[in-house]
DNA sequence: TTTAGGG
DNA sequence: CCCTAAA
């Protein structure tokens, strides 16, 4: 019995915004962290919409004669193992290399077919980009998201967008004749924000079915729920490739980078409103790296404040779409559910990886970037009855990321602005590294210029290593994630910045500025797969919001720094941190009053312990003696002030 | 937002 | 450096 079945789905990778790196205000960070949790949202809308279907056909045929009704997943992670009849599939999203994919597999329009496997090659294909997901699994299973985009001869764009899904059941895993299809979309590169905008027009999806000529009946009699199989034309949820044509500049103040957002806004709401066209398939998203369902759940308040716990602070229509639609289906299924485990967990990155390479176009180079990233380990685990699938997303790209630093900034800067910008999708736990011509560039004080990494160099050997910053608690490692042919870290080709770039802003290219951009992927320090511990307490709220807001990088305070600050104190005296910032620190856009604050005490502390035990770089004990004196003489005014504000305390008593 | 202080 | 109570 083989039951084939085809999914269209769109999918864009995220791009990711530039962080304003001076954007320090909190209201500025929350800005931004929603501008990305809205992207974030919309593709682990795609993929838990893919990931519910894959559950669904794969219990379709594990259950084909049980009646079961429309049992669909929850998406939750979950390490918890599970008894040993439970049957369990292992799902695995992982990049397709494009080198090596079957193309047959991804397109459906003959491009690409006859072309000896190389999907990126230009020179015998008019294909300029392939990205895909493989979604493999147990020999049950096996289903792939993909998006091949290509330029035609006259210039127009094509965007194809599939997933592709064979289920085999019964054990009978000959299920080589895979289908695929995508959905083409002809646009054209002028006015491709135009067409993208209405893309639910050349938007279709079709499911066939192939259960041994039979329709699967029990679900089909489930009126109420979703049918996937009634062989019915099924609107997919499908949002373009639009965000390309967003892009969001690092501006150094709110108002100018909300504007930047207007784009995006834009693109979301058109997403929106196409979701909307696929939602009795979206059968239940969680989004955000806070997938969390609790299985016990008895009923839709419960499972709508769950909901609202992810999605917090914000007011968007997701948290509403999904209560609305997704309950029915979530009722049913937490009833049915037998499974007692609740699981959580964090996202975890595993290998991002990235080269940039800087536009060298001059004047009117469209100064734009692109980056890549391979995220592997986020987990997500399906239950659905008493089977259990788990899904781990292996990757996911990040077609677009801008980074300006000026060639004095150091290098830590430089990896701390790439860190913003990503780990705020990915949600911490990352760690960034700098690769030069293949080796790790380990100083972090270092300029870009002192290291070579040069506005007039090409940046072609610069790239990013993105690993999991080192968790103390080891876990067992889910065997879906350590599939040894994970050909994720094979170079994958992207597009240069072509026509869908040209509608993006313009950087601004300040004096010394290095633009960066990326036009290939590789992964240069291969990360063997490994999963971040996952059985979270479902309560750890404090250490989610730690995982969204990323460490700042250290940066220690120079002498010159140092003396800066003790003369400022001396004359300011101790508390007056903000007049101290203004002061001595006014164009230090990384050094906060509080850091001042902070480095204060660390001097009067270092000050008073023996030079042997002081760390770093030393500091003139010149300056030290200062500390000691200004510490000395502020801490006795205010004492002073104290005494004053006392006496005229009692004298008013 | 800023200060102050603990972690 | 982070977090946060308190002002």
């Amino acid at each position: 019995m083989v039951l084939q079945k085809r999914l269209d789905y769109g999918f864009s990778g995220f791009q990711v915004p530039a962080v304003p790196r001076s954007t320090r205000s909190a209201r500025g960070r929350r800005l931004f962290k929603r501008k990305v949790e809205d992207r974030q949202m919309c593709a682990f809308e795609l993929l838990a919409t893919v990931a519910g279907d894959l559950l669904q056909e794969r219990d379709n045929c594990a259950h084909s004669n049980a009646s079961l009704g429309i049992a669909g997943p929850v998406i939750a992670q979950d390490t918890v193992k599970q008894e040993p009849h439970d049957k369990e599939a292992l799902l695995k999203l992982e990049p397709c290399d494009p080198g090596s994919c079957d193309e047959s597999v991804f397109v459906s329009d003959g491009a690409l077919q006859g072309h000896n496997g190389n999907c990126t090659s230009k020179a015998s294909t008019h294909v300029s980009y392939v990205e895909g997901f493989e979604i493999a699994s147990n020999s049950d299973f096996s289903a792939k998201v993909s998006c091949v985009e290509r330029t035609t001869k006259d210039g127009n764009q094509k965007v194809n967008l599939s997933c592709k899904v064979s289920v085999s059941a019964c054990n009978e895993s000959s299920s080589k004749d895979k289908f695929s299809h995508g959905i083409e979309q002809q646009l054209a590169s002028d006015e491709q924000k135009m067409v993208n905008g209405t893309a639910q027009d050349t938007c279709s999806s079709e499911y066939v079915i192939d259960l041994d000529n039979k329709p699967p009946a029990l679900v089909s009699s489930d009126s109420s729920a979703e049918v996937p199989f009634s062989g019915d034309h099924i609107p997919c949820s499908y949002f373009p490739k639009s965000w390309d044509n967003v892009q969001l500049v690092t501006k150094d103040d709110d108002e100018n980078s909300s504007e930047c957002t207007q784009p995006s806004t834009r693109t979301m709401n058109a997403f929106r409103s196409l979701s909307r066209i696929g939602d009795r398939r979206i059968r239940k998203i969680l989004a955000s790296k806070y997938w969390k369902v609790a299985p016990r759940l008895k009923d839709r308040e419960l499972s709508n404040s769950e909901t609202r716990r992810v999605f917090h602070n914000r007011k968007g229509c997701y948290t509403r779409q999904r209560s609305q639609r997704n309950s029915p289906y979530m009722r049913r299924k937490l009833f049915k559910c037998c499974s007692t485990s609740t699981c959580d967990g964090g996202l975890s990155s595993e290998d991002i990886s990235k080269s940039l390479v800087k536009g060298v176009n001059g004047d009117e180079a469209a100064s734009v970037s692109q980056a890549s990233s391979s995220i592997a380990g986020q987990e997500a685990s399906f239950q659905s009855r008493c089977s259990h699938v788990k899904l781990s997303i292996k990757s996911f790209r990040v077609p677009e990321l801008f980074i300006d630093v000026s060639e004095m900034e150091t290098v830590g800067s430089l990896k701390r602005a790439v860190l913003e910008a990503l780990t705020a999708i990915l949600g911490g736990g990352v760690h960034v590294g700098v690769v030069l011509q293949g080796k790790k560039v380990r100083d972090d004080n270092k300029t870009l210029l002192q290291t070579g990494i040069s506005h007039h160099d090409k940046l072609d050997t610069l790239g990013f290593t993105l690993e999991p910053t080192p968790t103390p608690t080891p876990t067992s490692t889910p065997p879906a994630i350590c599939h040894e042919d994970s050909p994720h870290l094979v170079p994958r080709e992207i597009r240069n910045s072509s026509s869908s770039d040209k509608g993006s802003l313009q950087p601004p290219l300040g004096d010394g500025s290095v633009d960066i951009t990326t036009t290939d992927s590789r992964a240069l320090v291969p990360i063997p797969p490994r999963v971040e511990p996952l059985t979270v307490a479902p309560l750890q709220r404090k250490s989610r919001q730690s995982e969204l807001v990323q460490r700042r990088m250290r940066r220690p305070f120079s002498v010159s720094e140092v003396e800066a600050l003790v003369q400022a104190v001396e004359k300011l005296g101790t508390g007056r941190w903000r007049d101290v910032k203004l002061c001595a620190f006014d164009n230090a856009k990384h050094r906060t009053y509080v850091d001042l604050k902070d480095k204060w005490k660390t001097l009067v502390h270092t000050a008073r312990i023996s030079p042997q035990q002081r760390r770093g770089e030393p500091v003139p004990q010149e300056l030290l003696d200062r500390v000691l004196a200004a510490h000395a003489y502020w801490t006795q005014q205010q004492v002073k002030v104290q005494l004053k504000q006392q006496s005229e305390q009692y004298f008013l008593i």
